[in-house]
DNA sequence: CAGACAAATGGTAGCGCTACCATGGAGAGC
DNA sequence: GCTCTCCATGGTAGCGCTACCATTTGTCTG
């Protein structure tokens, strides 16, 4: 009975402080805060002047309780410092930054019980929204996101069969593209070198093994893969394998672009004339590939755009119109450039 | 009347389903959650079988909104993509996976009013700590963190006013240390190139004008910079001009690595002998500078342990023994490459 | 063996907000 | 004029959890 108010919070004005500031109910403060056209214009003035002086700014948790559910997406990516990823996030980041919804990240490091875990500890948020990268969830992780109760995004490649919606790209072509292409330069002991060999890099090696096959030249021996991390200095390391593997390797085609920097790097020291003697074709397209020299052939990807995209969808069905369109495909463009032309 | 239970709750189950399965208090439930010890090991034992039975999973909506604190690490930082930044998440988010504590990330861009925002939407969050990067805020960005309620942790740089506590490296120093290097090694007409010039940037530009006006060799046409984003692809462009504007210079120090890259990729480009007619060096030493053709003397920083060690002083403060040492400096490492060595 | 004290457990009352259901008054239709 | 709708607003009752204060039991002291 002494200190009837502002027991436990730290003094920070409330919905009922304002409220009583504007002579209205807190009812009609939270309305007009959440649908502004559902007050008159003349509360809504003295309910915006009442907010500015007490500086008051909504508890995001009380009202994630009361309303079940909270203005949260929750974002699964199987790493944060790989640029491909960081720049998906970036998307969805610049997507959602004049929105009220928040971000959460997860990083599953290329986990699937992490990403499991991680979906858990999220659903327990009611989050807004999820966003996952990949297709290749766990059974387990797959019905969690089924029961999430609300919309989920697969981000970063196509399938046939999405939770929910879906935007990417297949990497299946991506990979036979770059191969093909390898081949129609003239080139002709294509290798295939990755690292940290996630599905999507298993699937471009599928689309490189397709390409090579068709053309009657496939062979066991081109490909060196690593589950280790992914690297410059790694790509550098695999090349060098590559070659003692298989001496008269004309051509490689890199899981990705940091490989591919390896790649070259390594021909530079070793004095092999690219594109000559090798010809070298990378993944994802970073800024690096266009400058570097010679510059390297990449398979461009639209990273930001996946991230923008999926927002998009998201928030789309949050306010109730699911886009018909369930699966995006925002396709990749091989950039053709000195290393390769032969 | 008619339902009493779950009128708006997704029918997930509660604190108290699992009290009513256990046979015991609410209270006591909560209580075997957070801090066992004090639950006798029957009832925990009969708790935990009832959560596991049920799948419950603690709302930490309700929790911080009841607690008045939220298990929630408020991190800010300038850039998702640059690599610094992300290393230094990365090592956040590794220290704090098997905590209970989530994660909130903001994008500030650069911007001293966007972190203003940012802080303010956090501060509604109740964190349990901040990290911000950088030491420059601005006054009310300050404020906003002196009455933030909860232990504050500045990373990336040291200063000698810390809002709360510090963990980073002297930029000034790093500066000076490359610069001194590149005059050691005989070079005298050296150049600063230097990409989105924020306040570590500039710190960097001081120590190495410092040690050239120690050498008597500062000259201001010597500097090359932009508020540009940095890229390799502009290391390359900037190089250009400064070559353009000063064409006997014989050695650069660039802002980061990426420009660094940019600038070795032009001398490639342009035939010029690194590190013969030019002397390169890098700052942070990413991965690629030790495989480059030739490799790039860069100073390396420890971003993943800012990372790391932030967490641990933010975590310790939490638990109530807040370090003696409040400014940690992490320091920085010159790695001595080929692209100095004359 | 009373009294003090700690340890283990539970009841009650919110945390700050919104869903749900009233309420009152303005306008529409007969 | 009267009912019927619709709109703007408000009251009440929680959302799921924990802080605070009992209450009970067991254990130690003198």
């Amino acid at each position: 009975m002494s200190k009837p108010r502002s027991r436990r919070g730290g003094g920070r004005p409330t919905i009922a402080d304002v409220a009583r500031k504007a002579g209205v109910g807190a009812i009609t403060v939270s309305r007009a805060l959440r649908e502004p056209g559902r007050v008159s214009e003349d509360l809504r003035r003295q309910i915006q002047a009442a907010v500015a002086e007490l500086g008051y700014v909504p508890d995001p948790n009380a009202r994630a309780l009361a309303s079940a559910r909270a203005e949260v997406f929750g974002v699964l990516v199987p790493s944060l410092t790989n640029n491909v990823f960081a720049e998906v996030v970036r998307g969805i980041y610049d997507s959602l930054s004049d929105s009220p919804f928040r971000i959460q990240i997860g990083n599953t490091h290329y986990s699937g019980l992490e990403e499991e875990r991680l979906l858990q500890v999220f659903g327990s948020q009611r989050p807004a929204a999820l966003i996952v990268a990949g297709i290749d969830q766990t059974p387990s992780a797959r019905r969690l996101l089924e029961n999430a109760g609300c919309p989920v995004v697969q981000v970063m490649e196509t399938g046939p069969d999405p939770v929910d919606m879906m935007v990417g790209f297949s990497h299946f072509d991506g990979g036979r593209t770059a191969a093909e292409h390898l081949l129609e330069a003239g080139y002709r002991k294509i290798g295939f070198i990755g690292a940290r060999m996630d599905p999507r890099s298993q699937r471009r090696l599928a689309g490189y093994r397709a390409a090579m096959e068709a053309a009657g030249l496939f062979d066991q021996r081109l490909i060196t893969t690593t589950p280790v991390p992914s690297s410059v200095s790694l790509g550098r390391e695999l090349f060098r394998d590559a070659l003692a593997k298989m001496p008269t390797l004309d051509g490689v085609f890199c899981n990705n672009d940091d490989i591919a920097l390896g790649v070259l790097f390594e021909c530079h020291r070793a004095s092999i004339d690219v594109p000559k003697q090798i010809g070298i074709a990378g993944f994802n397209d970073l800024d690096m590939m266009q400058v570097s020299f010679p510059s390297i052939t990449s398979v461009r990807t639209h990273r930001y755009e996946i991230g923008t995209r999926a927002v998009a969808m998201a928030l789309a069905a949050i306010a109730g119109n699911r886009p018909e369109q369930r699966i995006v495909d925002l396709g990749f463009e091989l950039m053709r450039r000195e290393s390769t032309a032969r």
